[in-house]
DNA sequence: TATTTCTACGCAATCGTTTTAGTAAACATT
DNA sequence: AATGTTTACTAAAACGATTGCGTAGAAATA
């Protein structure tokens, strides 16, 4: 930093003392004597002297700062997560570094590269859509990189972890499709591989079994990007409307691919509910004036980020090493609203 | 970081070097032989060897990174500017550190502070809408910090800035509700103190004027915290909408009071826009997707953050004090959509 | 053969801060 | 008076990477 030079060899040089006595009185050290910490504390404010957190970090080992990984931002959900971990990590003195996947491998790879090779001292991740294995999270894991996943977990790796009740959140939504009067149920989901989607589908299908209801396979349809492209999602609807025991409701996951179906029945002119009802996963504050207004399972996305963050900062100030691992699971929430109502005949 | 103690001297101790061979030969000097370079950046593979920047930081004088703040990332606005300031960024080396003021002024200040004091090289900032003055500001551009205004920009500070065209989007979204047969059309907005609201304030009047239309001054509404508070735009809708010469029409500014007032319009049951019309500035996606359709005022947030990026870094890399400053207007798109539609009687 | 020029590397200082290990001087204890 | 104990400070070594300068030995030139 050239903006701001001034360094505490400066106050050291203006008051004719030792760096070390300077460095010790700004940090009320008792081997200081009251009356040179206050000669220095004056020069120091007066010269707008601020500690060059760099050299801090270097010394001391530790950057004050945690990385985020999340697909992206513009997701409600992961916007209002990143809000409840900015609110402890901002109480704790951390600093965080956000990096966005947009659902591809690739990107966070690079991005949990980039932000270790930033010198993060833990880091925050939910899983990108396509990431088929876990070994570059696998290796900082063993070398000591404190991490919590949150939202998209992975089996394979033994830390921390936050996620919502998933599958009582299908399950519920699912259940409430039922007892409207909803037989044919598709499901429109995110891909196979990641957690959410197989906690969801275990709920969507433990409703429907215990309503005694057969559903075909065929009845649930993966988006292998997670809805990223929005022919994935035109394409799910398209064979779903088009098939001869057409489902009456389709359940969604993830936020935007239940906006995105919204979206697409409203441009096919498919009535919701009328033709086919929708409950779906999103964490929009405006699902109460879509058209219509929309069905959805809602996330504690806010309580999901304080909660991995606590845990995050556990670790990293934990000095030994952690053993003992806990995954948290927060409760859904299901907002019945028009989309899902059953109209009267 | 302990996490990853492959340093610079482990290589050099390995390979029986000095450090700074081994720091030219990763960095490609021609004083190093061939031979050596081949052994060590071998070595350096093997070892997972990640230069510390931390230390390069400090060695450097700069931290390639760059500070944000804005309002909130639950504002769709932001959240695509922050994936425009991204792509610039990353591309060039610099990660990005995003903060938040929620509208606090409190919270501005703390997070300028936090981040200058976390050596960033550059900031990229949008003011709170709660910000009276800029001196916090002020004192880091003339400490020499490169700055680049976006968004809410001030006037009092010169350096460069990107801003949408809110003059002309205003008026055209005024315009269109005058063509579109409407009169009496109000204006709910941000507080008087920001620029985006004098601008848009500016075209909203030009095009009530122009049409030769008188408009009352209380038909013009602030939000002291720009709609951070529900109550403000309750208690402005209340006012409007009891008034005796009663508006056919708002034209709202802000993503969050242009949602907030479709939602609070639909629980006051007052038709949209049978009772009363609606346009407003978002960049929601789900604009299509509500009740009714939202016409509105589109901002092209990620290629405002893109050029942002761009004249920061460019201030950054400067080897001169620059002094020729430069003020960037992009345009605004309208969207004509259902909520602005004169209904057939 | 003596001198100069290259090549390829090492030494040591540097960035700004913290911290360990001193050490004079003042004071207290026997 | 000799010895211990505080007090209040300083010198110097870190942290990890970079870089200007120095230099041994090889190669080239005179």
């Amino acid at each position: 930093m050239n903006f701001n030079a001034v360094t505490i060899r400066d106050i050291a040089k203006e008051l004719n003392l030792s760096v070390s006595t300077v460095s010790k009185a700004l940090r009320d050290s008792y081997e200081i004597s009251e009356k040179t910490k206050k000669l220095v504390i004056e020069c120091a404010r007066r010269n707008n002297y601020r500690p060059n957190p760099i050299a801090q970090s270097l010394k001391q080992g530790n950057s004050k700062s945690i990385g985020i990984v999340v697909s992206t931002i513009e997701n409600q959900f992961f916007a209002q997560v990143i809000n409840g971990i900015e609110s402890v990590a901002h109480k704790e003195g951390y600093n965080v570094i956000i990096t966005q996947t947009h659902e591809s491998y690739d990107l966070e790879v690079k991005n949990v590269n980039h932000l270790t090779s930033r010198s993060i001292d833990g880091l925050l991740i939910s899983l990108s859509t396509e990431t088929p294995d876990v070994e570059h999270l696998k290796t900082l894991h063993a070398q000591g990189l404190p991490m919590v996943f949150f939202d998209r977990v992975t089996e394979e790796i033994n830390t921390h972890k936050v996620i919502s009740d998933n599958y009582k959140g299908a399950y519920d939504a699912t259940k409430h499709l039922i007892d409207s009067g909803f037989r044919r149920i598709a499901h429109i989901t995110s891909p196979p591989n990641i957690s959410i989607t197989k906690e969801r589908l275990a709920g969507y299908k433990a409703a429907l079994a215990d309503a005694g209801i057969f559903t075909p396979d065929y009845y649930i349809s993966y988006c292998p990007h997670g809805g990223r492209d929005i022919s994935e999602i035109e394409n799910a609807l398209n064979f779903l409307l088009n098939l001869e025991d057409k489902p009456d409701a389709i359940f969604t996951t993830s936020d935007r691919i239940t906006t995105t179906t919204i979206f697409l029945l409203n441009k096919l002119k498919v009535a919701i509910p009328a033709d086919v009802a929708l409950v779906g996963y999103t964490n929009t504050t405006l699902a109460d004036v879509l058209n219509p207004p929309l069905s959805s399972v809602h996330q504690q996305g806010f309580e999901i980020g304080q909660k991995a963050t606590e845990m995050l900062l556990s670790l990293i100030k934990s000095k030994w090493p952690v053993t003992e691992f806990e995954t948290v699971v927060l409760p859904t929430h299901l907002f019945i609203r028009e989309s899902s109502t059953k109209p009267k005949k």
